[in-house]
DNA sequence: CGTACAATGTCATGGCATTGTCATATAATT
DNA sequence: AATTATATGACAATGCCATGACATTGTACG
C-alpha cells in the first residue's frame, strides 16, 4: 500500500525537491511551509511519517516535534528531521528530541528514500501486530505489555523495544551493532557494549519468570531470542 | 574482517587524525592529500569506503565523486563527504552526487565511526544464503544453528566460519593457504598448521553425530568437505 | 524548587571459551 | 627403514562476555 510522508520544509525550493523525490519513489505526499500549517494538517489526516526542517520561521522543527510527541495520537508517528550544515550540535543531536532518525542537508535523493523505508520497516510491523506470541511469551505493542504465562514484565522501555523487536524476529542471531540500529536507531551513538548490559537486565528480568534461556548469547556474532515453548 | 579506508583530505593534521581515529577503530587505511593521487590509488586499490574532503586543491572532491560515479568498477564505491561549516551554501549540489553520507568538520571520533560503518553495513548487504543444504548438514546463517539430521551442532565461531565456506564449496580441495585466506581472511598471519587442529576440532566434533568422514584430508594438497547423503 | 527515583550509558574487572602454537605420535610414501 | 605429511594432546595467550558499580540525565512528586 502506498505509505503517506508529510513534508515539512519552508524553503520551497526544497519542498518541491522532497515532493519530486519522494513521488518518484512511489509514496504520496502532504506538504507544509510553517510548523503551524503541518498542525493543522495532522489534525485531519494521520501520514506514516513525517519528514520535518530542523529550522522553520516561527514554530521550529525541534518544538514542533517535541509537541507532537506529547500527544498519545501522535505520539508514535515517526520523524525524519532536517538539519542543516552547521546547526548540528551534540547534544541536541539525536533521541533528545525524539526524531526516529535525521539527515544533513544537503542529501542523496537515493539515501532520503533508503532511510524513509528503514523507518518504516523498523516501525510499522506494530500498526500490522499489535499482539506478538511467541510461545509463553506475548507482548502487546498498544498496551504497552508483555507478559510471560500471562504474568506481567517490569521492563523500562528499552527493554521493551529490544523485546518487540526480538520478538518480530526469533531465532534470529542479531549483532550488537544491527542490535544499535534496529532498536536504538541510526542517530544515536552508542558503544556496542551497551547492548551487553540491556541484555543483562533484560535477563534478570526473564530469570525472574524462569525464561533464562530466552535470549542466548553467540559469542563472537551477538545475541538471539528463541521462546521458550508454550505450556 | 578488516575493511579498508581510503582518506583524501589536503589538510595533513586532519589527515593524521582520520588515520589513526580508524586505525583505532580497527579499519585499515589508504591516504591522499589530493584528488588526484586518489585516483592513482584507486587505479590499483580497491578501498571498501572512501573518506572525501569536499574542498580540494586542483580536482575538488565534488568533482572526483561526480567522475568516479562514472565509472562503472568504482560507482558503487561508498562516499562519506567531509565539510567545513560554512561550506554548505550548496545544497543542491549534494543531491546529484550521491554520496552516502556527509559529515561536518569538526567531529567526533565516535561519530564518524559510527556512520562508516553504518554506511558499510548498508551497502554491504549479506549475499550469503540464509540456508545452506548439504546432505544431511545444515546450515542457517541467520540462526547461526549447524544442524546434522536436525540435532544441533556445538562449535566454536571459526569453526562456524570453517564449514560454512566448506557447504559453499562441497566437494572441492582447498590447501591450508586457500583455507586461511578465505575463512580466517588475508590480513591475518597464522602458521598453516594452526588449519590442522581446526579440521581435527571440527572432525571430533561431527564424529560426535556420526560424521566422521564428512572432512577429508587429500595428502599433499588439503582438505576437502563432502556430504554424506541425507537419510 | 529541590529531592528521589528510574532509566540509560559507560567503565573496570574477572572468568572462561576460543584460538594459536608446539612437541610428539601416527600414518603414508619412497 | 627413512622421510615426509598429518593427527593429536597439551599449554599459553588472547579475546569476548557477564557482571557490578557508578555517572548522568530526565521525570515524578512533595
Amino acid at each position: 500500500m502506498q505509505k503517506t510522508i508529510l513534508l515539512v520544509e519552508d524553503e520551497e525550493a526544497i519542498l518541491e525537491m522532497l515532493e519530486m523525490i519522494l513521488q518518484q519513489a512511489d509514496f504520496s505526499t502532504l506538504s507544509a511551509n510553517t510548523a503551524e500549517q503541518a498542525q493543522e494538517i495532522l489534525a485531519e489526516k494521520t501520514p506514516d511519517l513525517m519528514v520535518l526542517d530542523w529550522m522553520l520561521p516561527g514554530i521550529s522543527g525541534v518544538e514542533l516535534a517535541r509537541r507532537l510527541k506529547k500527544k498519545p495520537e501522535l505520539k508514535k508517528l515517526p520523524i525524519i528531521m532536517l538539519t542543516a550544515r552547521g546547526e548540528e550540535d551534540d547534544k541536541v543531536r539525536g533521541l533528545e528530541i525524539g526524531a526516529d532518525d535525521y539527515m544533513t542537508k544537503p542529501f542523496s535523493p537515493k539515501e532520503l528514500v533508503a532511510r524513509i523505508q528503514a523507518v518504516l520497516r523498523r516501525t510499522s510491523p506494530n500498526n500490522n501486530q499489535p499482539l506478538l506470541q511467541q510461545g509463553v511469551f506475548q507482548l502487546n505493542t498498544d498496551k504497552h505489555i508483555l507478559t510471560i504465562n500471562n504474568q506481567i514484565l517490569d521492563v523500562s522501555p528499552l527493554e521493551f523495544k529490544l523485546m518487540q523487536f526480538f520478538m518480530q524476529n526469533p531465532d534470529k542471531v542479531f549483532s550488537r551493532s544491527q542490535l544499535l540500529d534496529q532498536v536504538w536507531g541510526r542517530s544515536v551513538y552508542v558503544e556496542e557494549r551497551t547492548v551487553d548490559v540491556h541484555i543483562r537486565r533484560l535477563r534478570k528480568v526473564l530469570a525472574e519468570h524462569g525464561c533464562k534461556e530466552a535470549i542466548q548469547t553467540v559469542r563472537g556474532f551477538g545475541y538471539r531470542f528463541s521462546a521458550p515453548a508454550d505450556q
